[in-house]
Parts: C-alpha cells; sequence; structure tokens
RNA sequence: AGGGGUGUCGCCAAGUGGUAAGGCAACGGGUUUUGAUCCCGUCAUUCGUAGGUUCGAGUCCUUCCACCCCUGCCA
C-alpha cells in the first residue's frame, strides 16, 4: 500500500514504538483512529489515518476504528458511514469490526460507581454558570463545590437517579475529585457525566447519561490494549487527566497517550465548525463538493488516494505548529497523476479554424500515443476534419515575445498531426475573432519541417468531438490564511472564482468512452476528473483537479 | 513567576556533542510534437536571542524573546 514505506522518515512517533519494541514493553503494537461522527473527514484526518494506520502496518500491528460517541445529539449515522467509506478509499482496513465509544456505555458506568465508592467521584448539582465561577480562572485556583464532600451513599443514589431520568439537563452531573487548585484547570474536578434526554445513533435510548470525552477516550483504548495512543496536540493538558482516570479504575491496562502537531494548510480552513458552516450556508454543494478539504471533497476533485498518502508522508509528524503550502499537496497528486493518467485533447474556450486545402468531408485518423512515456498506455485515434477548434489564447493577432503558439503567418502544430499556418483571420463586428482560416502541409505530420514551427497546440475536430461540461476549481480562498484578519470572517475572502463553469467546452472523442471518476490530463491544460456523479456518457462533465505547472505564466508576470 | 507546548532556508523537515540531510517553492540551463514531464545546476559559515560549559554546541546549562494550546455539562 505505502509503497514507499520504507523511505519515510522515521518521526519521534516510530523511534518511541521502536524503543517499545525493542525493550519489550510490546511486542505487538495497537494503535486506533477515534474520530467523532459530527462531521465529514477531512485532509487533517488523513493525516492522522496514515499516521495510526501507517505505524500498524509498519511495525506489523493493528489499527482499529473506533467511532467516539458520547455527544448524540451532533453525530449521525450519515457521518458515520461516510467516514467508513473515506477510510477505505483511502487505502487502509482497520483490525475486526467497527467499534464504538458506545460499546463501552455500560463498562464505563460500573468504573463510574467505582469512583464514587472509592470517593473519588461526587454528584454535583452546581448549575453551568455555578459551575465556571466555582472553576477559577487560569490565574487563580478555584473553590469547592459544596456537594463535593457529600456522603459516598448519598452520591450513588443520585448517580442512580441520573441515570434513571429524575434529572433534566443541567441539573446533575457526576465529576471527578481532584483538584480545584491545579494550575491544570482538566484537574478541576472535572466532569464524568452529564444528562442528555437524547436518542443515540447507537445505543437508541437506553440511556439519558452519556461520559465525557475525558472520562471515555482512556477507558477505551484501555479496554482495546492500544499501546500507543496518538492525538493531536491540543489533547496535551488532558493526558494528566486520562492518566488519572485510567490509574484510579479497575483498568485492564494502561495505555500511553501521545501528541502531534495537527496539519494546517494554507489557502483552506480545516475547522469542523467552519466546513460546517460552508455547507450549512451553502457557500459550496455539500461536504464532498470539490473545493472542500473533505476527503470525499478531494476524491471528487480528482485526487488520489495514493497521492494524498504521499502528500501526509511527505509533510512529516512533528510536535511543532505549522503550516503547510497547498503547492506540496499539489505536487503530489501532479506526480500521481503524470504517471497513470492517459492523456487526452480538450478545448476549454473554443475559437474555430478552418483549414482551407483541407477536403471538406474528409476524416484522417490521427493516432496519438495516451502517454508520452508509456507505451503500455495504448494509442488512441483522434479525427482530424476540415474545421477544428483550438483554444481562444492560443491565438494571438499580436504575438508577444516568446510566442509559441498560433498568430497570423506563423506556423504552429496541431498536436500529433499536421503543421498549419494562419492565413486570415474573421471577427465579427465587435472585433471578436470568430474564425482562423488556415492552410497545412501535408508533409509535416510526423516530420519535421524546414521552416521555422512556433511551437504545438491542442485541437478538437468541430464535426467530431463532443460538446462537454467542464467545471474548473480554484482554491477556495483568496488569503494564504483565510482565518488571520480578526475583522474578517473567513466568508469575506471565499475566492468568487473558486468555481468557473464552462458548458462549451469540446472534447475529442475517444473521451465519450470515459467513466465516472476516470482521470485524464488534457494536454496543456492539467488534469481532469470525470465527475463522480454528474458524468456519463450521454452528457460529459470533468472537474478540474488540478493544473499543469505553467512556466508561460511566469514569463508572462515578469513582462 | 497560572499551566502545558514549540522555535533549524520562503514552506515542511532531518539532525540524539564531532563541524547543517532531504522534499516543496524559487532561480538559472539542457531535452521535448504538452511553455508538461524529465535531466543538470544554484539556493542556511548558520540553527529565535544573549551569555556560559567544552578541544569542539543546532545538540548540554542559564537568560530573555516570539508564537500555539488550556477557564464547554464539545471532541
Amino acid at each position: 500500500m505505502s509503497s514507499n514505506d520504507n523511505n519515510a522518515p522515521n518521526h519521534f512517533l516510530r523511534q518511541i514504538i521502536d524503543a517499545d519494541l525493542a525493550s519489550g514493553k510490546h511486542t505487538k503494537i495497537v494503535t486506533r483512529f477515534p474520530p467523532e461522527p459530527n462531521g465529514y473527514l477531512h485532509i487533517g484526518h488523513a493525516k492522522s489515518i496514515c499516521l495510526n494506520f501507517g505505524l500498524a502496518q509498519h511495525f506489523q500491528g493493528e489499527c482499529n476504528l473506533r467511532f467516539d460517541d458520547t455527544n448524540p445529539e451532533k453525530e449521525s449515522q450519515e457521518f458515520i458511514d461516510s467516514i467508513k467509506e473515506d477510510i477505505h478509499w483511502l487505502g487502509f482496513n482497520w483490525a475486526g469490526e467497527v467499534r464504538y465509544a458506545s460499546d463501552y456505555f455500560d463498562q464505563l458506568y460500573t468504573w463510574a460507581v467505582e469512583l464514587i465508592e472509592n470517593g473519588k467521584a461526587f454528584v454535583c448539582h452546581l448549575t453551568p454558570e455555578q459551575m465556571r465561577e466555582y472553576r477559577g480562572s487560569l490565574t487563580e485556583p478555584g473553590k469547592h463545590s459544596p456537594y463535593r464532600d457529600r456522603p459516598v451513599a448519598e452520591s450513588l443514589a443520585e448517580f442512580e437517579k441520573m441515570r434513571a431520568g429524575e434529572y433534566k439537563e443541567g441539573e446533575a452531573v457526576l465529576r471527578a475529585k481532584i483538584d480545584m487548585a491545579s494550575p491544570n484547570i482538566n484537574l478541576r474536578d472535572p466532569i464524568i457525566y452529564r444528562v442528555r434526554h437524547v436518542h443515540h445513533h447507537q445505543t437508541g435510548d437506553k440511556w439519558c447519561i452519556y461520559p465525557t470525552y475525558d472520562f471515555t477516550h482512556g477507558q477505551s483504548d484501555a479496554i482495546e490494549g492500544i499501546t500507543h495512543s496518538i492525538c493531536t496536540l491540543e489533547f496535551e493538558d488532558h493526558r494528566p487527566l486520562y492518566e488519572w482516570y485510567l490509574d484510579n479504575i479497575s483498568a485492564p491496562c494502561k495505555p500511553r497517550q501521545y501528541e502531534f502537531a495537527r496539519l494546517n494548510l494554507n489557502y483552506t480552513v480545516t475547522s469542523k465548525r467552519k466546513l460546517k458552516q460552508l455547507v450549512d450556508e451553502q457557500h459550496v454543494n455539500g461536504w464532498d463538493d470539490p473545493r472542500m478539504p473533505t476527503i470525499s471533497g478531494l476524491r471528487r476533485r480528482g485526487y488520489t488516494a495514493a497521492a494524498l498518502r504521499d502528500f501526509c508522508e511527505r509533510i512529516g509528524v512533528t510536535r511543532s505548529d505549522g503550516v503547510v503550502d497547498v503547492g506540496t499537496l499539489e505536487f503530489s497528486i501532479r506526480e500521481d497523476l503524470d504517471a497513470k493518467a492517459p492523456r487526452a485533447m480538450c478545448v476549454l474556450d473554443p475559437v474555430k479554424v478552418v483549414i482551407t486545402n483541407f477536403d471538406a468531408d474528409k476524416v484522417e485518423d490521427v493516432v496519438l500515443s495516451n502517454h508520452p512515456k508509456d507505451e503500455s498506455m495504448g494509442t488512441r485515434v483522434a479525427p482530424l476534419t476540415r474545421e477544428v477548434y483550438i483554444e481562444r489564447e492560443d491565438f494571438a493577432e499580436v504575438a508577444p515575445k516568446k510566442w509559441k503558439r498560433m498568430a497570423p503567418e506563423q506556423y504552429v502544430r496541431l498536436r500529433g498531426s499536421y503543421v498549419v499556418r494562419c492565413d486570415e483571420v474573421i471577427k465579427d463586428e465587435q472585433g471578436n475573432v470568430v474564425e482562423l482560416r488556415c492552410s497545412y502541409d501535408p508533409a509535416s505530420a510526423g516530420a519535421s519541417t524546414e521552416y521555422k514551427v512556433n511551437g504545438v497546440i491542442h485541437w478538437v475536430s468541430a464535426s467530431k468531438g463532443v460538446q462537454c461540461e467542464v467545471r474548473l476549481y480554484d482554491r477556495l480562498f483568496t488569503e494564504a490564511d483565510p482565518e488571520g484578519d480578526k475583522d474578517k470572517s473567513f466568508l469575506e475572502v471565499i475566492n468568487p472564482e473558486s468555481l468557473v463553469v464552462t458548458t462549451t467546452a469540446w472534447a475529442e472523442p475517444s473521451l465519450t468512452q470515459a467513466s465516472s471518476e476516470d482521470r485524464f490530463q488534457f494536454e496543456r491544460l492539467g488534469y481532469f476528473v470525470c465527475d463522480r456523479y454528474d458524468h456519463s456518457t450521454d452528457k460529459l462533465v470533468f472537474n478540474r483537479t488540478v493544473g499543469l505547472r505553467d512556466s508561460w505564466a511566469k514569463i508572462q508576470q515578469k513582462g
């Protein structure tokens, strides 16, 4: 799967596991990927998936998929299904059945009772506002809840009442008795269970109290025998609590938590809240909109799983925050597609070319190789006819310096075919070029010429080609850091041209054979994929994954 | 003096006391019937800062600075 696994850098987690295996602390490692099913997976999750599943693969261990489903009102089956699909699509398989933290609710309840019985937890009736006041601040210690020293039997009874549904939400919580003066706020008598009168997507109406993340995660890891529990940096302050719970209940084993820096990508947002907002407010067309950094969005955009895995390997795993340039992601997909995508020709903004010395009813089969370096990808036929379309921007009435395309009286080669010369430019009343009249050199096919040929341009037969829809995607935001301006919402820097659709593009006829999710390089333009849902033989729909590197654009910029 | 982290090229990132890997980007040049790909070359006398230890410091000690995370009955 990750074929270049051996080239992967030996980051700190690999070193830790190496040492744990060498010392005999573990004989086999078990990791887990623990998403909450409250949204779609994004590129940041891909990093975590590649890390957790990749580590398991590398060390011949196992990786579980466990849904962290302790907050049912925000979660749903739709998200569970999409997450499972995305992980498989990325190329990974979890060990055994899918797990749910909710599978462990009975055990968690028992452990909560155990804590109460040992005088280490109590039921508290402070209101949320009071709770905040009692918690203190970053610089001041908190103070004890008046319920903190109630008798064990009383807390036991109250906890049972919570479970039985005798309290409304907010009226009672179970709290651990740790240290209200701790500089680590997570240790100031944290909440273990809260009342939630909501239906749970897995457990139905069995429970009306739900454990918090902190009381669930470490214990779930222990139940599953996770050896290395890997999470992101913001959970570092939770590690003492993770360990406190494991130390104060009868846990079957004691997993260790390790943190790494989450992925940040410029020109994109990866907060679930913001992605949800983009979807809910319809700034994009759903979670899998090709402009979304979700795994399903990237997939629909035309990214391959291999490219995503390669990207995750390239960026490394460390504990320092950083922002990765999207250019790195684009490099990964270009590299993969350059090798794998068959070439084809498509004209996005057509202008008609009439080859005046080419017979009107003649159709010449031009054989083109599907890949310039990989003969195994075979050849295809593109019909050449008297009238063809070329890209409007491949013609200039007045050729700028270094111009390598069509211009009056200049020679240019039609890719894979003849050299043509532009003899006449026909315009409408507004001065727009509507037709170019050219003549071709019958001796120029597959041969060099004695005269100077400007360059090579792509073309599509006007009579044999097919009209198609092309969706030109660009980055969703115009700012490298969409969240960087405190006075400006990220919504204000959405790129108005992040999606430009054309329905008047012309594709070479071989493209009618293409199926959903087939990828191509449209020569001289970029990489395109047949839309996963909207493409059909009757209506070709291509999404631009990424453009080709464009050195001409750079030359132009420099003037 | 609240606690916890992090600082190595424009961006990622190796480096684990012996004299700064690699990738992306950028910039030159070559090949090319894709201004693509590919190939060649250039790109940190210096590792946030200031001191100190040492024959020798990005690596050890101290100072200061910058940035990130933490006051949900979210995860």
